[in-house]
RNA sequence: GCCGACUUAGCACAGUGGUAGUGCACCUGAUUUGUAAUCAGGGGGUCGUAGGUUCAAAUCCUACAGUCGGCACCA
């Protein structure tokens, strides 16, 4: 019947269903077509809240080596509220847009001579360093060393560490003048283990943890990259614990709490991990990826019980990384959506591979196990995430403009100036705008700009030595005396792990 | 990388074979203003890049690049 449609891939649909399996076909009057089933039994069942959304290539059966198929995209509710209600998600999480945002915002930009990477611009690298601040303090506080590696090896390097092998395809080469070839690192692991190795190591001295804001470059496939979530050059918050057989559960639990409350610090509280488990391409031994699964597995049983339940997990055959099984913590944002961010990874395989050991209690050299972890993963990446989960409207410690102090007549201006170095010598990122514009044209701006705080100050306050505050999102003015503003907004503007 | 669409001024867009436009932004002048757009004037584009068709190309064709939506990938 099909082979005389001319129908190649449903021939080969029928094909796979064995002999004695029941095969099912459906009916739409004269339309009839392979189906598991069940069918509607009419059309008009789905009504009239359907919308057809968006065609686009599909590969037949999800590989890429396959044929591509035309799929037509098209969702249906049971009422038109339904499907308003989810276009109007839609139109949401538009308008949440971090490459929207970004150009709105001066936050950063993108152009043609560079795909996949960031310019990040003056308001948008403070976003970039405040994030950094704050993890540097985090990992100081948990006694990490933080270090820095080179951004470019020779290849041979990256062929003994086994990143050539399995990610050559997708590493940025260069030849120098001198023919040696060298690669932009894709990962900080290989030369955190040369840092390592660079001395003799003690039993006494684990669990080492080395850290690094490091920039990494992975030739991305271009139908891939997308705004600041997905790119070529990203900045990890990266660490690599280096630690005895024993010591695994106990430091994946550290990590694990350290994750959880940063998270929180971002107001992140719904999060779930993922477990996944040894790939088809990997490296080492199979009785290693034994104990590291089980390891991991062991970990994510007592993470889940001391949540009492509250944190949801899953497992991902397979989709582990070459060297090791991982944990991946996804948090949910502010309109449901799902980001996967950290990650701890245990390794069994690297540190061998790279010829790095301790000396034991025994004088002995043994092979210590690696744990990789990141925890914003890519700073490029989380700060799209925030942009979007805030929607723009930061809470005032990250915001990267906090402040613009609006004057409303030009008499003012000597005042402006004051309340601006007043708000400058208490550690607040704050402009002057005094230009010859009506307020409601400066407040319009500003607003759109999504600064937290708008003070107008005129003639009224000059004299009171006041200032009248205006909130993001808020059509509410009230007046203050400077002094209390500046107290207020201080202590609102220190970071939570400061406060 | 694959399928499809798109690319015109800083931004958002109009212009389908015959002398490149609108709004906002920008610059100049006036206005000194109390919470989401004050008024007037002015400057700005080899229409993504390179070829081709045509008397004539932003417009039609080809290649390349980038972007967008999916797919695949994501150490």
């Amino acid at each position: 019947m099909f082979r005389d449609k001319g129908e190649l891939f449903k021939i080969e649909l029928v094909d796979a269903i064995s002999e004695g399996q029941d095969l099912k076909i459906y009916n739409q009057g004269e339309w009839f077509d392979l189906c598991r089933g069940p069918h509607m039994t009419s059309t008009g069942g789905i009504g009239k809240a359907f919308k057809l959304q968006k065609f686009a290539g599909a590969y037949w059966r999800g590989d890429s080596n396959n044929p591509q198929l035309q799929r037509i995209y098209g969702t249906a509710f049971a009422t038109q509220e339904e499907l308003d209600a989810y276009l109007r998600q839609i139109e949401e999480a538009e308008k949440r847009d971090h490459r929207k945002l970004g150009r709105e915002m001066d936050l950063f930009h993108f152009q043609e001579e560079a795909p996949g990477s960031i310019f990040w611009h003056p308001k948008g690298w403070t976003l970039f360093q405040t994030l950094i601040n704050y993890m540097r303090r985090q990992q100081q506080k948990a006694g990490y060393m933080e270090v820095n590696s080179p951004d470019m090896m020779e290849k041979h390097f990256w062929e003994l560490s086994g990143h050539w092998e399995n990610y050559g395809e997708n590493m940025f080469t260069t030849t120098l003048p001198d023919e040696r070839v060298f690669c932009c690192k894709p990962m900080n692991c290989p030369g955190h283990v040369q840092i390592f190795k660079h001395g003799l190591k003690s039993y006494r001295d684990l669990p080492l943890k080395i850290a690094e804001f490091g920039k990494v470059h992975r030739y991305e496939p271009s139908g891939s990259l997308h705004g600041l979530l997905r790119v070529r050059h990203f900045t990890q918050d990266d660490a690599h614990i280096f630690i005895t057989e024993d010591q695994i559960m106990a430091e994946c639990l550290k990590i694990n709490d350290l994750m959880l409350s940063i998270y929180k610090d971002f107001g992140f509280e719904d999060i779930f991990i993922k477990l996944s488990t040894r790939p088809e391409k990997r490296v080492g031994a199979d009785h290693l990826w034994d104990k590291a699964e089980k390891a991991l597995q062991d970990v994510l049983n007592e993470v889940t019980k001391r949540s009492n339940g509250r944190i949801k997990t899953a497992l991902q055959p397979g989709e582990g990384a070459f060297y090791g099984p991982k944990l991946e913590y996804v948090l949910k944002d502010a309109i449901g959506r799902e980001w996967q961010c950290g990650t701890t990874q245990v390794d069994f395989n690297l540190a061998g591979r790279l010829g790095a050991f301790y000396i034991d209690e025994n004088s002995d050299k043994v092979t210590p196990v690696m744990i990789h972890r990141a925890m914003f993963g890519s700073l490029e990446r989380f700060t799209g995430i925030l942009i979007e989960n805030f929607a723009g409207h930061f809470p005032l410690w990250l915001a990267p403009l906090q402040v613009v102090v609006a004057t409303i007549t030009s008499e003012a201006d000597p005042y402006a100036n004051e309340v601006v170095e007043a708000f400058k010598a208490a550690g607040l990122r704050v402009e002057a705008d005094i230009r010859n514009e009506k307020i409601g044209y400066k407040v319009r701006e500003h607003s759109l700009a999504k600064v937290p705080v708008i003070l107008a100050v005129g003639m009224r306050d000059a004299e009171a030595r006041n200032v009248s505050v205006r909130r993001l999102g808020s059509q509410e003015q009230t007046v203050m005396a400077l002094a209390d503003t500046v107290a207020a907004f201080k202590k609102e503007a220190t970071p939570p792990d400061l406060g």
